[in-house]
DNA sequence: CCACAACCTGACCAATCGGTCAAGAAAAAT
DNA sequence: ATTTTTCTTGACCGATTGGTCAGGTTGTGG
C-alpha cells in the first residue's frame, strides 16, 4: 500500500534491457537515417519482438529522441575539459583529444546527431536554442578572455569553435569516406594518432600557439 | 527512318523538366534524407502528379543517384583551383573560397552528399574509390611537394585535405545550427565574409603560410 | 495459496509507400 | 490527313510500415 517503497523487481534487467534497445537504435539510426530505419530492424539487431520495443518506447520518435539526446550528454559532458584548462593551448589540446576520441568510440551517436541536425533538427531544436546556445556563448567568452590577455592570437571565437566541431567530427560522421579512403580499412591505432596529431598541430599554429610535443 | 537525325522536338522543355524535378528532389531529399523523403512530396514540390516523376525517372533510387552525381561533379569542377594556383597560398585560399561559395550556393546537395556518406554511401561507394581517391592522392602529392620545396610547413597532407573538407562543408550540413546559433537568422554577407576570412586565417597560419590581406 | 501488477508478444490493422498501367492528349513524321 | 511516337496522368496495387491489443507469463506482496 505504501506508495513510497520502491519495489526493486528486476529493475536491473529493464535498465539493462532498455540500454540495449537504444544501442540497437543508435546503429540502425546511424545506418539507415531516421525515415530509412524500423521498428523491425531495431529489434531484430536487439534480438526482441518488434511488439518489446514499443512496450518500452511508445512511439519511433521517442526511441529517436532518446538516442539523441543521449549522445548530445555525452558531448556536452566531453566538453568539460574545456573549463578546467589552465589556458588556451592545454584546454584547446584536451578538446580535441576528447572530441577525436568521442568519434572514435561513439562513431554512431555523432552520425545520428549529425543527421539530425542535417535534417534541420526537427527533435532537437530546442535543445540547440537553450542549453547548446549557452555552451557555446560561454565558450566564446572564454576565448576572448584569452585573446584579451595577450595569450592567443585574435581570433573569431565563434568560427574557431565551428572549425574545432567540423574537424574532430568529421571523422566520426564520414568515417566511411575516410575508411575508403584509406584503403577500405580502418583506422588504426596509429592512424588515430596521427590524426589527433595533425589536427592539433594545424589548429594550435594557427592560432598562435605551441602544439604539445608527442 | 534516319537514325542520325536528332529531332529537336521540345527537347528544351524535357530537360528544364528533368532539371525542375531534380531540384526539387534535391531539397526533399536535403531535408527528410533518403528514406524520409516520398515521390509524392518531390512531385508536389515540383508541382507535377507523381506518375509523371517516374516518366522521367524510373525509380526513386535513380532519382537519387542523379542527385547525388549532379552534386559530386560540381564539387570535382571546383577542386580545380587548386591545380590553376602558382602556389600554396594562392591554391589553398582559393580552394576554401571555392568549398565556402559552394557551401552556401548549394546547401541542399551538400547536404544529400553528406547524408549519403554518412549513411554508408550505399549508392555512390563507387565514385567514392575510384573518381574521389584518384583525386585526392593527386592532391596530396602536391601539397607533399609544397612541404618538400620548403614553401609550408610540414605537415600531413591527408589530414590537411580533410579538415579543408571538414571545415568547409561544416557551413553547409549544419546551416540550421550555425543559424540557430546566430540568432535564428542566416547568415549574412559580412557573416559569410568573415567566416571565410576566419577558416583562412587559422588554416593558413597553422600551416606554415601568410593569410591573405583583405 | 491467492490476487494483483508488471511484463511480454503473436497476431492483427489502417495508413502509406514505391511503382504500374491503360487510356488518352499532344506533337512529329509520313 | 493519318499514322506513329512521345508524353501525361488518374486510378490502382501489392508490400511494408508504425502502432495496437488481447491474452498469456512471470514475479511479488499479502
Amino acid at each position: 500500500m505504501n506508495v513510497e517503497t520502491k519495489p526493486p523487481r528486476q529493475k536491473e534487467g529493464r535498465k539493462a534491457r532498455e540500454a540495449r534497445i537504444l544501442l540497437a537504435a543508435e546503429k540502425v539510426f546511424a545506418e539507415a537515417g531516421f525515415g530509412g530505419a524500423t521498428m523491425q530492424l531495431i529489434a531484430d539487431m536487439a534480438d526482441l519482438p518488434k511488439a518489446s520495443l514499443h512496450y518500452y518506447f511508445p512511439t519511433k520518435e521517442s526511441l529517436y529522441r532518446q538516442v539523441v539526446e543521449k549522445i548530445f550528454h555525452i558531448w556536452l559532458r566531453a566538453a568539460d575539459v574545456f573549463d578546467s584548462a589552465s589556458g588556451p593551448a592545454e584546454g584547446i589540446a584536451a578538446y580535441i583529444d576528447a572530441k577525436m576520441e568521442l568519434s572514435r568510440a561513439y562513431p554512431a551517436g555523432s552520425k545520428v546527431w549529425a543527421s539530425e541536425v542535417l535534417h534541420g533538427a526537427p527533435v532537437i531544436q530546442d535543445y540547440l536554442e537553450t542549453t547548446l546556445a549557452d555552451w557555446t556563448e560561454g565558450r566564446m567568452k572564454v576565448i576572448q578572455a584569452w585573446i584579451d590577455e595577450g595569450r592567443m592570437t585574435p581570433v573569431n571565437p565563434r568560427h574557431l569553435l565551428y572549425m574545432l566541431w567540423a574537424t574532430t567530427q568529421h571523422y566520426a560522421d564520414f568515417s566511411h569516406q575516410i575508411e575508403t579512403l584509406n584503403g577500405g580499412t580502418p583506422l588504426s591505432e596509429a592512424d588515430w594518432a596521427e590524426a589527433k596529431r595533425s589536427v592539433k598541430q594545424i589548429i594550435l599554429t594557427g592560432i598562435g600557439l605551441e602544439p604539445p610535443q608527442p
